[in-house]
RNA sequence: GGGGAGGUGGCUGAGUGGCCGAAAGCGCCCGCCUGCUAAGCGGGUGACGGGGCUUAACCUCGUCCGAGGGUUCGAAUCCCUCCCUUCCCGCCA
C-alpha cells in the first residue's frame, strides 16, 4: 500500500508506476475521495470539539443546579445527531478510499528496465556451463517414473489433478534437498529458522498483498475464514504485523520450509507436464526485515544466498532482473533465478527474489524505531531458496546417466546415508 | 466443549462515570555529577490523523485503554456481541 500523502504529492509517479507494470491505478478517484474525506472529517471534528467543551460545561451547570442545564441538554442532543451523520459520511469515504488504496500497485524502482513480457527480462549473470551429454537427456518425469521416484497416478486418485506424490528414493531425495537448503541458510547465511502455521487469517493475506487482488489464486478454508498459505512469505512476513521493532533487532532474517498451496486456475498443457506447477509443493523461503537504506543491498545478498544452493548442487542457472511488466503488483525490484533442466531443454524458475520497499510493511503495519526517534516502516524482502519440485527436476535431469540412473551430488550424500547413485532401473 | 480470571503506552503495571491520553516503574533522550565504568541527581519522552505553517520546529483540533455496537450531556470505567490470553475441568493426536 502506498501512503496517501505520497499519492497526493506524486500522483503522476503513481500513475506512471502502474503503467510500467501494465496495470492501472485509480489515482483520480483516490484524490477526489481524499478531498471529500478531509472536508467531512474537518466538519466532524469541529462539531466534536464543540461537544467536548459543552459537555464539560454541562457537568459544571448540573452540579451547581443551574436551570440552563435543560436548555443545554437539548442543544447537545441536536449536536450529537449532526455528529452521527457526519461520522457515517466519513466512514463511507474511508471505506471506499481504503478499498481503492489496496489495489494501487507498487511503482517499480527507477533502475528496473521497462518491458511488457518475459522477453524483456534482462539476464544479469549465469553460473556453470550448459551440461553436455553423449546421449539424449530425458525429462525428469520419464527418469523418475522409471526409477519409481514418482507416482503421479495415485496422487491424482487421492487428491485430483495437479497433485503429485514422491516415494522411496524420490521422497528421500527431496527431503535431503530440503535439509541442505535449510542448513545453508541457517549455518552459512545467518537466517533464523521458523516453522510457521500453514493456515493464515485474511488480514495476513492482505498484509503481504495476496489479497484483495488475487483471492482466486488461494485456497480458502471456510472454517474460520482462513487461507492455505501460497508461500511461507505470508505467515513469516506477518510475524511482526502491528509491531514496532527495536532498530537494534534489524535486520531480521528468517528461513522457513513449508508446503505451499496454489489454486493456479489455468489449464494444464505442455509446460505443466511432470513434477511442476502443482496445487501443493514445498519450498524453502527466505524473508528479511531491514532498514530502508539497506533494502537493495539486502536484496543482492538474498539472491546470492539462493544462488549458493544451486552452486552447491552444481546446477547451471541464470539470474534475471525482471522488467517492469513482468514483476508483480507489490514488488519494487525483483530477480528470478532459473535453473537449467537439460531433459526439458529449458530453464525452470526455481526462485523469485523481491524487495517490496515499505509496501507490505504499510499494509501489515510493521515498523521500527531507532533510539527515541519516530517509528518508521521497515522494508521487507523475500525469495525462495529454493522451490523444491523444480530444483528436484533439474537435479534429476542434470545428473542422469546413460543407463537411466541419477548420480547423487556430493553435497547431498551426507543426507542420504552416503548414497552415490539412484538406480539405474533393472527392468 | 464447560467454568473462572484477564486484555491499558516501546515494556511492566495502577486506574470503576467528568479532575485521565492515563499514576508508578523500566527503557530511551538531554543535562548535572564523576579518574574510567556503574550508581546517583534533575528534566524530557505514546500512536495515528486533520488544520495552521514555505519546510522543519512549533501551535491547534480530533481519535485511540483488544475489536465492534449500545447506555449517558459525558465512558478506559456501565451493558451487549465477537476475538485473543491465561487457569481449572472434560475430550483428543
Amino acid at each position: 500500500m502506498l501512503a496517501i500523502q505520497f499519492i497526493r504529492d506524486h500522483p503522476d509517479l503513481v500513475r506512471e508506476g502502474a503503467r510500467l507494470k501494465g496495470e492501472t491505478a485509480p489515482v483520480d478517484e483516490i484524490l477526489e475521495l481524499d478531498r471529500q474525506l478531509r472536508s467531512v472529517l474537518a466538519e466532524e471534528e469541529s462539531l466534536r470539539a464543540e461537544l467536548n467543551l459543552s459537555s464539560a460545561r454541562f457537568g459544571e451547570l448540573s452540579r451547581s443546579g443551574d436551570q440552563a442545564v435543560e436548555e443545554l441538554r437539548l442543544k447537545l442532543a441536536e449536536l450529537k445527531s449532526r455528529i452521527q451523520t457526519k461520522q457515517q459520511e466519513r466512514k463511507d469515504f474511508e471505506e471506499q478510499l481504503q478499498r481503492l488504496l489496496l489495489v494501487v500497485p507498487n511503482p517499480p524502482h527507477e533502475l528496473v528496465p521497462y518491458g511488457q513480457s518475459d522477453d524483456d527480462n534482462v539476464v544479469i549473470r549465469t553460473w556453470g556451463a550448459l551440461p553436455e551429454f553423449d546421449f539424449q537427456p530425458k525429462p525428469h518425469f520419464e527418469l523418475g517414473e522409471r526409477l519409481g521416484l514418482f507416482d503421479f497416478e495415485r496422487a491424482v486418485k487421492v487428491a485430483g489433478s495437479r497433485f503429485a506424490l514422491l516415494k522411496g528414493a524420490g521422497a528421500r531425495l527431496e527431503r535431503a534437498l530440503t535439509w541442505l537448503m535449510l542448513d545453508l541458510a541457517t549455518g552459512e547465511h545467518g537466517y533464523e529458522e521458523v516453522s510457521p502455521p500453514y493456515l493464515v487469517s485474511r488480514e495476513c493475506m492482505v498484509g503481504t498483498a495476496n489479497l484483495p487482488k488475487f483471492e482466486e489464486d488461494a485456497f480458502h478454508v471456510l472454517e474460520g475464514d482462513r487461507f492455505l498459505i501460497p508461500t511461507a512469505e505470508v505467515p513469516v512476513t506477518n510475524l511482526y504485523r502491528e509491531e514496532i521493532l527495536d532498530a537494534d533487532r534489524l535486520p531480521i532474517r528468517h528461513v522457513a520450509w513449508t508446503p505451499c498451496w496454489r489454486s493456479e486456475a489455468g489449464a494444464p498443457g505442455k509446460d505443466t507436464r511432470g513434477y511442476i506447477r502443482l496445487h501443493q509443493f514445498s519450498k524453502v523461503e527466505l524473508v528479511k526485515f531491514v532498514r530502508p537504506e539497506d533494502s537493495l543491498a539486502e536484496l543482492e545478498a538474498l539472491v546470492r544466498d539462493a544462488e549458493a544452493v544451486l552452486q552447491t548442487l552444481g546446477i547451471h542457472y541464470r539470474v534475471r532482473l525482471m522488467c517492469s511488466g513482468d514483476m508483480g503488483f507489490a514488488q519494487w525490484k525483483k530477480y528470478d533465478i532459473d535453473a537449467f533442466a537439460p531433459g526439458l531443454g529449458r530453464y525452470l524458475e526455481v526462485s523469485s527474489c523481491s524487495a517490496f520497499g515499505d509496501f507490505q510493511a504499510r499494509r501489515a503495519n510493521i515498523r521500527f524505531r531507532s533510539h527515541g526517534g519516530k517509528p518508521e516502516f521497515v522494508h521487507t524482502l523475500n525469495g525462495s531458496a529454493l522451490a523444491l519440485p523444480r530444483t528436484f527436476d533439474c537435479l534429476l535431469e542434470t545428473y542422469q546417466t546413460k543407463a537411466g540412473g541419477i548420480r547423487v551430488p556430493e553435497a547431498l550424500r551426507g543426507y542420504l546415508r552416503g548414497l552415490e547413485e539412484i538406480g539405474p532401473p533393472t527392468h
